[in-house]
DNA sequence: CGGCAATGCAAGTAACCACTTACATACTCA
DNA sequence: TGAGTATGTAAGTGGTTACTTGCATTGCCG
């Protein structure tokens, strides 16, 4: 692999430890297996390196929901799976992107270089749900998108900090955060099945 | 106000801005108006000082719900409101504790010293709901409770962030997420006002 | 073979870190 | 008053940080 890409990936990892301030130069030219004098000599600076390594390990592909409903329960449960996922695996990274913001906001930046939140992603779909009459138009898509998003979010950011809270396994979780979900926006498994129009 | 709750004061506001490896002892100090070396002199160590400083200020009591169910909606969005009043005021404190957990896992420990997780409150109240009749059996209370919760604690982290994401006011979320909660749990306002057995 | 660019090693710089020593000052209470 | 305690100033310790300089090594290409 290429030094240039290795550097990335160790700056990335190295981050995702030990936030910006523990990540050190010399521990990522470490663990790229390169000297420190050519993580310089490639980026001029820490700060170069660290904002092309975090836009580049950010830049995640928000998995996308049918554009037409067919099966909402299948659906949403391998969107909401996939959602769970992306997040886990680079939760270390996210807290300390979070917990940075107001000292280094241009790290946010290239965070959200993602060209649509997940969150705009559900919503369109409930509304898709509605007006295929499949939901109730009495609740807000941006705020039902929003709450089995930021459950999803809960999950991954906090699971593995307090097991004993969170006991039951994440498969059942996003299941039932699924069926409430469709409960909440009053898509009965009854009505879709039926073929309302 | 006494030098050792000043010190106090100063390194939870310090860290809660800086994290662990930004509140310096000479910053901390300063913060309190009060000598560098004091500060060694009264809590020998930065990390004591710390753990004492962190313990003190994240316990945080968990609001109650009722033991006997009455008016669910407002119940709870009162529940929800403080729950996120609480989360979004030390917010900055608890992003940093969840980035450094896996540093410094001495720190959650002290940061857990609540009695209660609020989960649990919430998994309760529902069961009482269920008892009573208001809410169907079907749902895992300690699921949907999580999901409330869940999604609370979404706000209060990440609302400040991306702003253009969470474009309504906290208000009408808190109202929203009850509503869907309680259609979720099968709760509907009809039943209670019918007062079903 | 010869030149050249990329990389490495050794060493060093100025700044900052947690923490210490030595000594002066102020305040309290017997 | 006088002893003890808490706090301050000044200075410095050894360690780490981001970043630099000088020079040797490697490997590739004509």
């Amino acid at each position: 692999m290429d030094i240039h890409e290795r550097l990335l990936g160790a700056a990335a990892q190295v981050y995702a430890e030990a936030g910006y301030r523990g990540a050190t130069t010399r521990r990522i030219a470490h663990e790229a297996g390169v000297s420190e004098i050519t993580l310089f000599r490639q980026f001029g600076s820490k700060e170069a390196l660290m904002l092309e390594a975090l836009t580049a390990a950010s830049r995640t592909a928000v998995l996308a929901l049918p554009d037409v409903p067919v099966d909402p329960v299948r659906e949403l449960t391998e969107w909401s799976r996939g959602r769970f996922e992306t997040l886990f695996r680079i939760r270390s990274l996210l807290r300390k992107v979070m917990s940075e913001v107001e000292e280094h906001p241009e790290i946010i930046d290239c965070a959200k270089s993602y060209p649509r939140h997940p969150v705009s992603f559900l919503e369109q779909y409930v509304r898709r749900l509605q007006e295929r009459g499949w939901a109730t138009v009495d609740t807000h898509p941006k705020l039902a998108a929003a709450m089995l998003v930021g459950a999803i979010f809960s999950e991954a950011m906090v699971r593995d900090m307090i097991p004993e809270v969170y006991s039951y396994e994440i498969d059942e979780a996003l299941d039932g955060y699924v069926r409430m979900f469709l409960r909440a926006i009053g898509c009965e498994a009854g009505s879709v099945e039926a073929g309302e129009p």
